[in-house]
RNA sequence: GCCCAGAUAGCUCAGUUGGUAGAGCAGGGGACUGAAAAUCCCCGUGUCGUUGGUUCAAUUCCGACUCUGGGCA
């Protein structure tokens, strides 16, 4: 973490890390999935004239609405929401693309002199932006990286990572002989830029970021947040999840869409083409949705920035975000 | 009622030629720079069904019992 400009709440305190002071104020309302954030976003947003803009990587495809618990129609009219529908499931998508989408949002509603709330549950998204990370041009080669995929597969990783050594031993240290998807990116990096990943990662954070951040993260109970992801799923079930897949057809987008690894959609294309029955496939959808709310708490648990709010009730949350906001702009 | 096979971690099972045991999954923790709802790493003490017996020592061998499958009546 470089980021000066971050605020801090402490016993209820705003504290200023500098005196970054003239830097416009965004909002980031974090949480794992079905901790409510959705709900808390719009309130806050009607309360102080924000708009929204969502975080989260599968929420970006059009199509896939009930399985990504998208903002409803009527939730998206009640307050502009942002990086909603940007894309088609057969299209790949990145950390990088969704960084500059965000940057652009953000401007634009500044201009327009509304607040943004950047709210999702995509660790990734939300920790980049708030580090102020610059991504340089890296882009991905889709055939480079399956070169190498089947390199890896044919010669074991080891080789691989043996010649990542050569070329950037500090990366290389930091990865484990099993984490063939780094490896690779690591040496296509290398290769498609002549630049290695370890440098290109420190060129990334020289900036600070143009932005002030008031972050928040949505933090319930274990036990009652997968409860409440339980009551979800069939929720979704009722509200014709099973139709939505079958109309996306999950098994027939190319490999490098990042649609067809979203949960629920990935268990019922499963369930279609006969592998499991329509029970397991939900036990499935359930099970990834609490294991990926875990991995999702590991996220926010280390963006110390975020300060950590208990309790489930979007009106509560969205009060105590509202009254941080207003104490901010003093 | 009789015969056979099981009974070991939350679940599915492996194993100990007698010296109290280990995998996968689940669960917990961590990582994460152009796939991130993905991917990767770390974490395994449990009356080895109950009860007698043999033995220096039994979860392991023997007997009885209980339960669960399957077969025969």
């Amino acid at each position: 973490m470089n980021n000066n400009a971050v605020y801090r709440l402490e016993n209820g305190l705003l504290h200023q890390e500098n005196a970054a002071d003239t830097k416009p104020l965004v909002i980031i309302l974090a949480g794992p999935t079905a901790s409510g954030k959705t709900a808390t976003a719009i309130a806050v947003a009607k309360a102080i004239d924000g708009e929204i803009i969502s975080a989260d990587s599968m929420q970006i495809y059009r199509g896939m609405d009930i399985g990504t618990a998208k903002a409803t129609e009527q939730e998206q009219q009640m307050v502009p929401h942002h990086l909603l529908d940007i894309k088609d499931p057969a299209e790949p998508f990145s950390v990088a693309a969704w960084l500059e989408s965000a940057i652009a949002t953000i401007n634009q509603i500044l201009t327009r002199g509304h607040v943004p709330i950047v709210c999702g549950g995509t660790g990734q998204y939300i920790s980049a932006l708030m580090d102020g990370l610059r991504f340089v041009p890296s882009p991905s080669d889709p055939a480079l990286r399956s070169r190498l995929i089947e390199r890896a597969e044919r010669d074991g990783n080891e080789t691989l990572l043996q010649e990542l050594r050569r070329l950037d031993p500090e990366t290389a240290d930091r990865l484990h002989v099993n984490d063939r998807k780094r490896i690779v990116r690591a040496l296509e990096v290398y290769q498609l830029t002549g630049h290695t990943q370890s440098e290109i990662n420190r060129q990334s954070k020289e900036t600070e970021s143009p932005y002030r951040f008031l972050g928040f993260c949505i933090w319930p109970d274990r036990a009652v947040l997968y409860d409440r992801i339980n009551q979800r799923v069939d929720f979704m079930m009722q509200n014709g999840l099973l139709d939505e897949v079958r109309r996306l057809d999950p098994g027939n987008l190319p490999l490098t869409a990042t649609g067809r690894q979203a949960i629920g959609y990935k268990e019922l294309a499963s369930y279609l083409s006969g592998l499991i029955t329509l029970d397991e496939a939900v036990d499935r959808i359930k099970q990834s949705s609490r294991q990926y709310a875990k991995r999702q708490m590991t996220w926010f648990r280390r963006m110390t920035a975020l300060e950590k709010l208990d309790g489930q009730d979007p009106a509560d949350l969205s009060r105590i975000i509202i009254d941080a906001y207003h104490r901010a702009i003093e």
